[in-house]
RNA sequence: GGUCCCGUAGCUCAGCUGGAUAGAGCAGCGGACUUCUAAUCCGCAGGUCGCAGGUUCGAAUCCUGCCGGGAUCGCCA
């Protein structure tokens, strides 16, 4: 455990066939007739030749009787062609008209074109989400690129506790869904086993094992760990060791307990990660960089000295308070504020050893000479003020060539029923990971914690979470789809050969779907692709959280609808085809929201309770 | 004092990296529903997007400066 293991190879991980058909971004196929009618507008001599589209949009409007698609393209080329906006935009929409899966081009407002889809158009999106299966949604961004995800990294001196919680969440739903966008991710968790803390856990372990040789220890020390979870570990050092560490000096002692102990909290730690469903292809051991006879900090070092990007110096004092045993010194320095940070940063401790930063850049660098291009840290909202140094550190080790992105997680404020619960950790009364997730489950804790932006602080009541009602969103995105799922076991009596859900519905004559109701949920279908494909750019799954909650309210409102309205019900007893083309709706329903659950990490269930 | 994050309806928050009249859910008000397929449903009201400038056809979104809240600030990790 203590040294750096190579990335898994992922032998068995599907190959995406690039080469098939696109997967079923309807706005794709829009932009390109768009793009095409400018391309046409060039030839005609009506736009010069160069004319760049970059800024070129075709988006669904945000209010919904605007159309399905508009493109700013008009007002976007009014300059480069010395044309007014709406002039343009007739002479795009008169091209687009020619399009059949158009039904209608309007020009509106500073010019805007909106377009209404041809009705035959939105049944495509259903039999797409049948065809493609697993595959439906899939951005076309990653092309088997390697990207490498840091995250939970917890130091391992005890067990995770809720603040940990989201951190882990978030870059296991993140790795996700880089991983279905088409990159290959490494998971990483980065050990720090190598500060003051460890010594600390070696300490307080050892205390424990005295206590467990039948000595009285007395109160635990302040500056060692008091919580109860290393009397285990006392024990079991007894069990190894016996009386032997009692007769030995501390520098005898302290390596062996340390790394004992250091083992001991990485095996309870990976256990909660596992209730969490959470795994990491790598654990790098801050240790091993200045283990086995190579220091690899003091390569980074001369690395950078060698690109004259060491040297030593002072800094001027931090501004405002001045820490009390503040000393001006000559140290050794990086130069980040060559690659955008506020100042240069120490490397060498005044006692000789590297700082956390020093072995953090090894670390990066480490990460760079493995071959990755894209990394992503994620951190705790403390180490925010760390970003800047980090990114520098990996813009100076790769030659500016690797990009580092990192994602900070809020707090997560506990609560039980409203009233925060209160942790201390004096007391060693702090919730652990272990505790929420035995309470309330993994697929909870998991939705919740994507339930709201990374860099937002995040309530988390343990009441709440697992309430079955409509003011629960993991309940109500579950039972989304458990009802799917349900539909088709009530549709067994009826129609009996239309009852599995795994059923082909390429023949179902989906044109029978004609309820402003049925096509609204069509649309939300239809805006998946487009949705995992801005989630996955910007690094954000909550937008994953947001749309399933989204859709799920769709789905449930068409639902209700059949209360009221028996004739909009799935199941018509008496219309076999119509049954067929809405239950090829629910199961398309069904599909996405399994899709989306899957890549957060969270189990559809096909029934509650 | 420096840096970073946040500031959107009474509350909790979205807002698709610059689009049109800024959206949900609670809470509030007004109705419907009494077992229909499974944990109610529909409607109404609610806003100077912290403030002030700037960039442009167009800003909650980008830039600058303030105000307020949080995090952090050579050797902790």
């Amino acid at each position: 455990m203590h040294s750096a293991m190579l990335p898994r190879k992922s032998a068995n991980r599907t190959n995406w066939n690039l080469a098939k058909a696109t997967p079923m971004n309807l706005f794709r196929h829009f932009e390109a007739l768009v793009l095409a009618a400018i391309d046409h507008l060039k030839n005609d001599g009506v736009l010069p030749a160069e004319t760049p589209v970059e800024k070129v949009t075709v988006e669904p409007p945000r209010d919904p009787t605007h159309g399905d698609i508009a493109t700013n393209a008009a007002m976007v080329l009014a300059k480069p062609a010395k044309k007014p906006p709406r002039e343009i935009a007739s002479l795009i929409a008169a091209q687009l008209k020619k399009a059949h899966d158009i039904k209608t081009v309007e020009i509106a407002g500073p010019g805007f074109i909106n377009m209404v889809l041809a009705d035959s158009f939105w049944p495509q999106v259903i039999h797409a989400i049948h065809r493609e299966g697993d595959d439906f949604g899939r951005p076309q961004i990653g092309q088997g690129q390697p990207v490498n995800v840091e995250y939970v990294s917890a130091n391992p001196t005890g067990p995770m506790h809720v603040g940990h919680c989201r951190g882990a969440v978030f870059g296991d739903a993140l790795a996700n869904l880089l991983e279905f966008a088409g990159y290959e991710v490494t998971r990483e968790y980065y050990i720090n086993d190598a500060g003051a803390q460890v010594d600390v856990l070696a300490r307080s372990a050892y205390l424990r094992y005295r206590e467990a040789m039948g000595q009285e220890i007395g109160e635990i020390p302040s500056g060692l760990y008091p919580g109860d979870y290393l009397k285990p570990v006392g024990e079991a050092l007894k069990a190894k060791y016996g009386d032997v560490l009692l007769d030995m000096t501390e520098q005898e002692w302290l390596p062996r307990v340390r790394d004992f102990a250091i083992d001991a909290m990485m095996t309870t730690i990976k256990g909660d990660l596992a209730a969490l469903n959470i795994r990491h292809d790598v654990f790098f051991s801050e240790r091993s960089l200045t283990a086995g006879g190579v220091d690899q900090v003091a390569q980074t070092i001369d690395e950078l000295r060698a690109k004259h990007l060491i040297y030593e110096g002072r800094l001027p004092p931090p501004k405002g308070k001045r820490p009390d045993d503040w000393e001006d010194r000559k140290q050794t320095l990086f130069r980040a504020e060559e690659f955008g940070d506020d100042s240069d940063r120490a490397l060498i401790k005044s006692d000789g050893s590297y700082t956390y930063f020093a072995a953090d850049m090894a670390y990066h660098r480490d990460k760079i000479r493995r071959g990755f291009k894209e990394m992503i840290d994620v951190w705790g909202a403390d180490h925010g003020g760390y970003i800047k140094r980090m990114k520098a550190a990996v813009a100076a080790l790769s030659g500016r060539k690797a990009n580092l992105d990192v994602k900070i997680c809020q707090l997560v404020n506990l609560l039980r029923d409203g009233e925060p619960v209160k942790m201390s950790k004096r007391a060693g009364s702090f919730v652990t990971l272990r505790d929420v997730v035995d309470e309330v489950g993994a697929d909870a804790t998991r939705f919740m914690m994507l339930f709201r932006k990374n860099d937002a602080p995040l309530d988390f009541d343990l009441v709440k979470v697992v309430e079955q009602s409509r003011d629960n969103p993991v309940f109500y995105v579950q039972y989304a789809h458990a009802r799917a799922h349900s539909v088709f076991r009530k549709v067994r009596d009826d129609h009996p050969e239309l009852a599995d859900i795994e059923q082909d519905f390429s023949d179902a004559d989906l044109s029978r779907l004609n309820d402003a109701a049925e096509l609204g949920l069509i649309k939300s279908l239809a805006a998946y692709p487009r949705l995992m494909e801005s989630a996955a750019k910007s690094h954000e799954p909550h937008r994953i959280a947001f749309y399933l909650h989204d859709l799920a309210s769709t789905f449930h409102g068409l639902w209700n609808r059949g209360i009221d309205l028996p004739h909009l019900r799935f199941n018509q007893p008496e219309d076999k085809e119509l049954t067929k083309a809405r239950l090829a709706l629910v199961a398309a329903t069904a599909k996405v929201l399994a899709s989306g659950l899957k890549v957060l990490g969270v189990t559809a269930v096909r029934e509650l309770r």
